[in-house]
DNA sequence: CTGTTAGCGCATTCAC
DNA sequence: GTGAATGCGCTAACAG
């Protein structure tokens, strides 16, 4: 089954009686056609109910309007945040985003890679899912403009913008040790991901510099095994004081270990989330967050793409990176609790 | 700047030394090639780091295998979790998901359905934003399978698959008025969307038989309309002593609605939120929540769609409605409380 | 088994 | 201004 029997270009031109190439400029909306047979051409597309067959046209001009962008997870809000600023800079500019999304599996992700690749897009921005090498392979051997973002280090041989994750995590395990706790856990994804292992070298500097021994706590991002993994650290007898989590899903993960283990937020302890989400500060107690500045990150991934596109590709990679913003809420409070 | 001055299938052939139809055999791992030579086209693809196009492909056959998807809001959870169940489906049956966001913005959503319709996708879910008659119109021009679901009716000249929303409202109503409400008030973005429409048919019917007056809060789901809209309603003298939320963005500003009331969740007012997210159910108190059967919309939208991609276009278009599942939590409690 | 041929729908020279 | 001609990279039908 053919994608429907479409009327082409040429059916038009018959129709309006002129040639192909002038149907082609008329439609294209470059000038350089009398008007009487531009009106033409335009009803008999109306009539005919011509639609232009956007791959054929990148094809025959061996360029295109879109950009790939591939992301690791729909259900966190950074991410979706992302995509959307993502959406409008590059739709004032012309362009339209082809997604794919990872859904965290890397083998999903290179699917993901390939398929926006074949419809060759004109740049390619990758938020990777966990291991780099091989997509960027993929990516390199195309030769199409990349960015990549979040999970990047300032080593990889491709532009990245991400959050400072270490000054993050540094400045927000500072703040618990300010309000007194010293047993702090710091609960991450894993440490194939390169922004979780800055944010636990930002938090294991700021715990050694104040003498506490860190506690990490590994433990994925699916609630089957975040759960048991900080209830077990909750009901151990020299339990953390203060939970420091490195994503929204562990933060619901803590939510509810924490219910679980049938102790008090936030007296009887804290609760750190790095990413913040707007149903944080809607039920009580408001959960302290860690805000990363999507709109920068977006719009400096979009101008490096921009100028790629436009430019060639430049000398040496850039590597942006963005302050994040703390927001303490109800969450971070002094310890010990004074009742 | 061309999408990388990329090596074509001819210049693998050439290194090969095999003709054009050898090597596009090989790629596509049909038969009917010499092991040899095979390999060699193999060999000489990896060594020049070939990459299929997948449009030009396309184009020749004149089919694809990728499928249109429009969706209103990538901030709902209930549509994010389609899309992830759609991509399950879809990748199983070989065809790639390819991704609009409307932004719950009709001349958006006319973008994006222009745009991925020129890809020439082979068929085209739809989840209409608001209105669906411009959309429609394009979509059955171009006579290419559609399926269109969630904000549907039976009327609409498509294949449509949703919630049975008149009778998720009707007994989410119910189980208020059979706690002791009488003021339920019903939160919901706008009478312009179908479903919102049966939403509140089923409110009001189950509020008549009742014998209660229904009371409407059109506040769309920006919170800058929505949270001010619900705060008057709720600073009221008889002010209702249940809000039933028409959708998460809706519940979160109910939510901080009732905090700046200062009224107490749920012992001065009862929460009812349709559509259910897991923050919904860590912090306390639990939120109670209708759940809509994502899965089994989802597997139905995509069987409706397979069908119509293998059989040719069906005789009548297909209706499909499921029934929602209503979880009641901490936030649905008998009225007047009793503390 | 393999090579040759003929387009898919379109944009773009280049003559007129 | 306009139309005829030439592929973009690929698949499929056919002839050897």
């Amino acid at each position: 089954m053919p994608a429907g029997t479409s009327v082409t270009l040429r059916d038009v031109a018959q129709a309006a009686d002129v040639s192909l190439g002038t149907a082609s400029k008329v439609m294209a909306g470059r000038g350089g056609v009398s008007a009487r047979r531009a009106e033409s051409v335009h009803a008999a597309a109306r009539a005919l109910g011509y639609r232009h067959n956007g791959i054929a046209a990148d094809l025959r001009r061996n360029r295109s309007n879109s950009i790939g962008l591939v992301i690791p997870d729909l259900r966190n809000s950074f991410f979706v945040d992302l995509i959307h600023a993502l959406e409008t800079f590059a739709s004032a500019d012309g362009y339209f985003l082809v997604l794919g999304h990872a859904n965290e599996n890397p083998a999903t992700e290179m699917e993901r890679i390939r398929f926006v690749l074949s419809r060759r897009v004109a740049g390619m921005i990758l938020l990777p899912c966990q291991g780099h090498d091989h997509a960027l392979a993929e990516l390199r051997q195309c030769h199409v403009p990349v960015v990549m973002a979040d999970r990047v280090n300032d080593s990889m041989p491709a532009n990245t913008v991400a959050t400072d994750s270490v000054h993050a995590a540094y400045t927000g395990t500072q703040h618990l040790l300010s309000l007194g706790h010293r047993r702090i856990a710091f609960a991450a994804n894993t440490l194939d991901l390169t922004n979780t292992r800055d944010r636990v070298t930002g938090y294991s500097r700021a715990m050694e510099e104040a003498g506490a021994a860190p506690q990490l706590i590994l433990c994925g991002t699916e609630n089957d095994r975040a759960h048991p993994a900080m209830l077990e650290a909750l009901l151990r007898p020299e339990r953390p004081s203060a939970l420091f989590t490195s994503g929204t899903p562990m933060t619901l993960a803590a939510l509810s270990a924490i219910a679980d283990a049938d102790l008090h937020l936030p007296s009887e302890v804290s609760l750190l989330s790095f990413d913040d989400a707007p149903w944080m500060s809607v039920l009580s107690p408001h959960i302290s967050a860690i805000r990363q500045p999507v709109e920068a990150i977006s719009r400096a991934i979009w101008q490096l793409m921009l100028a790629e596109l436009k430019g060639g590709s430049a000398a040496a990679p850039s590597h942006l990176s963005f302050k994040a913003e703390l927001r303490p809420r109800q969450t971070t409070v002094a310890w010990p609790h004074r009742g």
